[in-house]
DNA sequence: ATGGTCGAATGTCGA
């Protein structure tokens, strides 16, 4: 089972890119962030003609979450409990008996911002929701656009980027004490070595210039760990024209 | 030193 995320920073924008990955590619799940789409306007039968069943959390400009997937998609769930929130950033469900979360982490814009404090206190809350869900579904995986750099080696220039917004500290604690409920940024499962990235600015030929983050993570629980065979960034999509400036990242299961 | 590029929208904000 192949289980991908991507940032498609507009899935109208997007879309022939999502299809010719998808033909590429040929994963069973993916995720996607900042659909940017009501979802009165979300492309299924599109999406159905590839093969992939869609659900989708929209939102009209900003942000909005999908799970497509090969199989049947159960137990969609679109906000946090107990968290009343316009915002459309996180959308869970169930495929081949894998639990699915899939999140768009809040931005944050800058340490000491006000969105910044939404982004501790969002992130506080998905953990006490993923604490729920890893006792329910003991197969979790939990993916998608975290905007935290997990540490130096997942940031091009560490020195010059040092404790700002997606390095700061609290950001990481809060990604820490979500690894810390037994899920494992499954990445490191197979590659330590720094320098690898997910985003890239638009700006400043970041792309060719290699001036990237690595800010989308798919985190696995004990019970998939044993059964990752692979965990990848595909910067394939990346030197398409027209690009997200995120590129797809796919993990293997042998399920 | 400061702004640089996209997307959605058509001002300007968000990333």
């Amino acid at each position: 089972m192949k289980i991908a995320s991507w940032n498609v920073n507009s899935l109208k924008v997007r879309l022939p890119h999502l299809q010719q990955w998808l033909a590429d590619a040929a994963p069973d799940v993916v995720a996607l962030q900042e659909t940017k789409l009501e979802d009165s306007k979300f492309p299924v039968d599109e999406i159905a003609a590839l093969g992939y069943r869609s659900v989708y959390s929209g939102q009209k400009t900003y942000n909005g979450v999908a799970i497509l997937a090969r199989g049947e998609i159960t137990e969609v769930v679109t906000d946090i409990p107990g968290l009343d929130d316009p915002q459309r950033r996180i959308l869970a469900g169930t495929v081949g008996g894998v639990r699915v979360v899939n999140l768009y982490v809040v931005n944050g814009k800058a340490v000491g911002d006000e969105k910044y404090a939404y982004k501790l206190d969002w992130l506080a809350r998905v953990r006490d929701f993923l604490a729920e869900e890893i006792v329910r579904y003991p197969k979790l995986v939990v993916l998608g656009d975290f905007n935290i750099c997990p540490d130096d080696r997942d940031v091009y220039d560490p020195v010059a980027w040092g404790e700002d917004i997606l390095c700061s500290p609290p950001e990481r604690a809060g990604l820490a004490a979500i690894t810390a409920l037994g899920l494992a940024d499954s990445f490191r499962l197979f590659e330590a070595e720094a320098g690898h990235f997910s985003w890239w600015d638009y700006r400043q030929a970041a792309f060719r210039r290699n001036m990237g983050l690595r800010i989308d993570l798919i985190l696995i629980s004990d019970a998939l760990k044993s059964l990752a065979t692979s965990s990848v960034i595909d910067r394939t999509p990346r030197t398409w024209e027209r690009p997200s400036d995120h590129t797809p990242v796919a993990l293997e299961l042998a399920l």
